[in-house]
DNA sequence: TTGCAATAAGGTTAAACAAGGTTAATGAAA
DNA sequence: TTTCATTAACCTTGTTTAACCTTATTGCAA
């Protein structure tokens, strides 16, 4: 499966050009043009990579940024700005971006620094879990597309909110997630009740993988959970 | 303890700036004026990221960014260059490069970047705990990654803060440790009330380990620890 | 130099508190 | 009307705070 790439322009010309250079080079690139567009496309759209301008109507780069940040705290944000002022760039960073690549530039460089934060990505997250494969955990196999979870030759049906979490745990396992992490991307936001909730949630997913005790779940009090795999 | 950079420079004017710029926000700096003088004092120091210069006496950066890829995959490396030429990105990248900031840059915009290769490279730097598997204490086996500490067959399982501070004395044991340094890592502050904390769940590792009279937590009063293992 | 407070640092234990675990009941949607 | 999500009630555990005790260090007088 191509790498995807989330593009948030509003320049239709340059957004035509850059869009098809990097099709040319075998990204599956969508585009928005609206600010607001954003989160429910990335829902849709699941991409490796977002690529932000940052003056954009009804919704600004670093606004949009800071969102995604809350719901996908590993995927690779790049800004690209007609902003030039060092106080932008730290802004950038401060809200969550992973590079700042200022306008005019070259494609070259736009793809190197693309391909940079993909590798540089790879092991962390989010890029996992998407196609119609299995994440195996222990004994354990996870279908998420499909809302399994599988041991030998029993399938379990996994609701929405239970495929979610199992999700985001598989996808960061042998790493701390914060509660709030959780919580953003299950029920965008970290309410009280919405907290007691995931306890119920993990309950519930501790019941469905004990049958492979190299599975665990440990919590880190006050700050989250990680998920041990073997 | 404090982030660790290497920082490569043969500009002695600049170099100074930036490396108290760089002390002046708590980090670790080493600076290195000579390409080949790179490697030695990279296994020495083992820094968590890399300021390269590309242009150096006897071995430019991007060879050295290249021998350093080879032995350590994930250390984060930055450039830092007069060289404002695409093509001198695209090597930069090209050769393993994580970030590319033409001279002359802002101190504002080298740190934030600094920062940002350290937050996307948190959870797989080689830093000396973080790959290892089990970590022999004496008679005792400690499992940092699965929050374990095992004795022959008994397996206990250790809270988020009883483990960290024994990750922190495990990875320094046979030396003195501060007590700074270790509410700084566990707590993250060292006001009062932690500090008597530190007592209590020193107190509780101390019960931990007692099967193995060779481990000794010895206090040096006023200045912290020491973990004796043997 | 010895001996003896005085003081500060840390040790120990238990209580208080907050975070999360568990289970069941309620509510909403298909 | 069955399934899933939410709310609620009660329980368990980890962390923090507090109180009281022990040990090292310091300063000073004999």
């Amino acid at each position: 499966m191509k790498t995807k790439i989330l593009y948030v322009e509003d320049e239709p010309f340059l957004g035509r050009i850059v869009k098809e250079s990097l099709e040319s080079r075998e990204l599956d690139v969508h585009m928005v043009m609206d600010g607001l567009a954003v989160l429910p496309e990335l829902e849709q759209f699941l991409p490796d990579l977002c690529v932000l301008d940052v003056m954009l109507p009804n919704l600004d780069g670093f606004s949009v940024a800071k969102e995604i940040r809350q719901r996908y705290p590993h995927l690779p944000i790049l800004f690209l700005t007609a902003k030039t002022q060092v106080e932008d760039v730290v802004q950038g960073f401060g809200v969550g971006g992973n590079d700042y690549l200022r306008k005019p530039f070259s494609m070259e460089e736009l793809i190197v620094r693309i391909d940079n934060l993909l590798r540089m990505n790879k092991n962390q997250s989010f890029a996992p879990v998407r196609n119609t494969q299995a994440i195996y955990l222990g004994n354990y196999e996870f279908w998420p597309q499909k809302f399994e979870l599988r041991l030998n030759d029993q399938t379990r049906k996994l609701s929405h909110r239970e495929n979610e979490l199992l999700k985001i745990l598989a996808e960061n396992r042998h790493q701390t997630i914060s509660r709030k992490d959780m919580l953003m991307r299950v029920w965008g936001d970290d309410s009280f009740f919405n907290s007691r909730n995931l306890d119920v949630y993990i309950t519930r997913l501790r019941e469905y993988i004990r049958e492979d005790p190299k599975l665990q779940l440990v919590t880190i009090k006050g700050i989250g959970y990680h998920f041990i795999t073997d």
